[in-house]
DNA sequence: CATGAATGAGTGTTCATTCAT
DNA sequence: GATGAATGAACACTCATTCAT
């Protein structure tokens, strides 16, 4: 296994832990010894614990971000984006929901944690929000949806998507999450109309 | 000041620290002298640092739940009811944006902290869910909205206005929030049609 | 037992423990078990390690700059002073031996730690060096030395004692290091002549 | 570059470090990659960081110890050697500074270093102590030098030397040394008559 | 009611040393 | 010979909580 497959071990049991007991609940011991590896090992491939959360959430928007662009590249209407986005996201909800859930805990709740050391956190996440952008710019263009500020735009989207994610961080959904996106995908759409 | 109000008094000021600098790196000490109180005094209070984060998630939503439960007493329109609900929200973001960040922060970061002895945070949050319920289902009754599931509902409105509270928080935002309001509203009452 | 009682407490046990393991191989938790403190406790005296290792060498230099000035203000020749300062800090070396060795140990070895924060370790022994300063002046003044650069001089009276120090800490000289004094004071006013 | 160079290599490296920073700041990786060799590497040459400390203390004190041994071969007066000692001293404190250096930070100051498993630090320094009192010596037997204890004459000369080579270190002397050496070798010679 | 001295378990991080390759 | 990945004990420092006064 070479490095940047460790590091990437690390990251995945970190999401894991981070999501279940939040940032400052899981400590650096726990993570190194969840992957059988020593404290100390641990700092060869993060300089800090605030470093590994920073590259965890890198990792999160990465893949979201991936998933969004393989979609934006597709010759298909914005509406259909959106389902298509809508589905895949609660898929990956589903399978990931680790992934989801860091972000709602240590992201959103530790920006403080992120905005130091120059990067902010918008800057972590940069290329989801990117992606995001190109969806809703490509949307307008082709009239599907109604020129608004971009952060309303975005906020419609990732907004909606993220009350349904708080809704099943709560536990209140049903167990298959795929049953809500119709609706969800179609307000999104009105949303943006 | 008699002890309800010197309760206030810590949750305020927990609620401003908590959302400056998060939930753990906010000190008992800390909050109990920012209001000249001691430390040993505090817990006569709040028996620990985590019932008075609960206090305070109680406190917050419990505003909201009352702004919100005079909008629905008014006799007009839901989508007019939607339209006054941002308004107020966003009035009161700028005015108690640690309120609001308070949530983001400490709530969404920590269920962990809440959900433990039984009382799940949702619970603490109840009067502003119930609201929002009654809002959604006075506008399906009026034909206004469209019937949904009830967490595409709520996901829609909150959603919509913590996808902007998130951007406000990090600080990419016109300054006079104020200026969102009626495509925010006008969102909003689309995504639920 | 006042706050400045248990800050001496604090001092003389470092004192005593620094000199005999050293610096670094001194704990914090071992101080503060040393005088049945707790950890957490020992930092409401002193905000770090190092800051205790400043205070602790004012400690020492003011005790050994107040026996030199009380030498300092009798009306005797200098040649006098300098035998009674080599008498009382032989003494007190014979008595305080920790002390001494501390200002070895902890102040030579670990300059760097006393330099930053801008307060040079040469500026926490001031006291100590200004009594010198007016040992040598007034003994040039009585044409019992002979003018030299003050620091040639300055070397001459605590080169000596340091030297016999070193010897000390070796475990090489005679128990009662008393029968050296004579010659020692003989030895370091001649080097002044 | 056979074995032998490679330990020198080392220590001259180690000494540099050392002196900066202190022994307990430096650490063996440190000093490794300073010389460009691997840890694993480092420790084939020394068995552990202390015993680099104790050959370094050893190297030092056998150049002081040869200076003095040239010194004390010559055919001149033993007040003339001692003057060339200051001079030579002087000398090499200027252009060896982190040799001084590191027997001050690291031999007085982690004496508990040096004396477990046997051998006292004296022991290590022996070579130039032996050269010390062989100088010593014969001014006695010329009758340029009194007779007195040999420890007290040893502080008279190692401890003048330490008390310039202490004020170089705080840096308050002039840059050029070499205009105390008169002085002071002047000084050493009136204290050992 | 009110204080703040006192506790001590717990945290992130470091680093001498080992050893498989 | 030479590497550097891997270990894990150890440390300075923090902070929620208690309790004598």
């Amino acid at each position: 296994m070479d490095k940047k497959q460790r590091e990437y071990k690390i990251i995945e049991s970190a999401l894991d832990m981070f999501s279940r007991k939040g940032f400052y609940s899981t400590t650096v011991a726990q993570i190194a010894k969840s992957i059988g590896m020593s404290v100390g090992h641990f700092y060869n491939f993060f300089p800090s614990k605030n470093s590994l959360a920073k590259a965890s959430i890198t990792f999160v928007t990465k893949k979201l971000a991936d998933e969004l662009h393989k979609i934006n590249e597709l010759n298909i209407s914005s509406k259909d984006k959106i389902h298509m986005f809508v589905l895949s996201y609660l898929d990956f909800l589903e399978k990931n929901p680790q992934m989801i859930d860091y972000f709602f805990k240590v992201y959103l709740a530790n920006r403080e944690m992120f905005s130091q050391d120059g990067d902010s956190g918008f800057e972590l996440a940069k290329a989801f929000i990117d992606e995001i952008e190109i969806l809703i710019n490509s949307g307008i263009e082709s009239k599907e949806f109604c020129k608004k500020d971009f952060y309303v735009s975005f906020s419609c989207i990732t907004g909606i998507l993220g009350g349904i994610t708080f809704l099943n961080g709560e536990g209140v959904l049903n167990k298959d999450v795929n049953i809500y996106a119709k609706e969800l995908s179609d307000s999104i759409v009105k949303a943006l109309q």
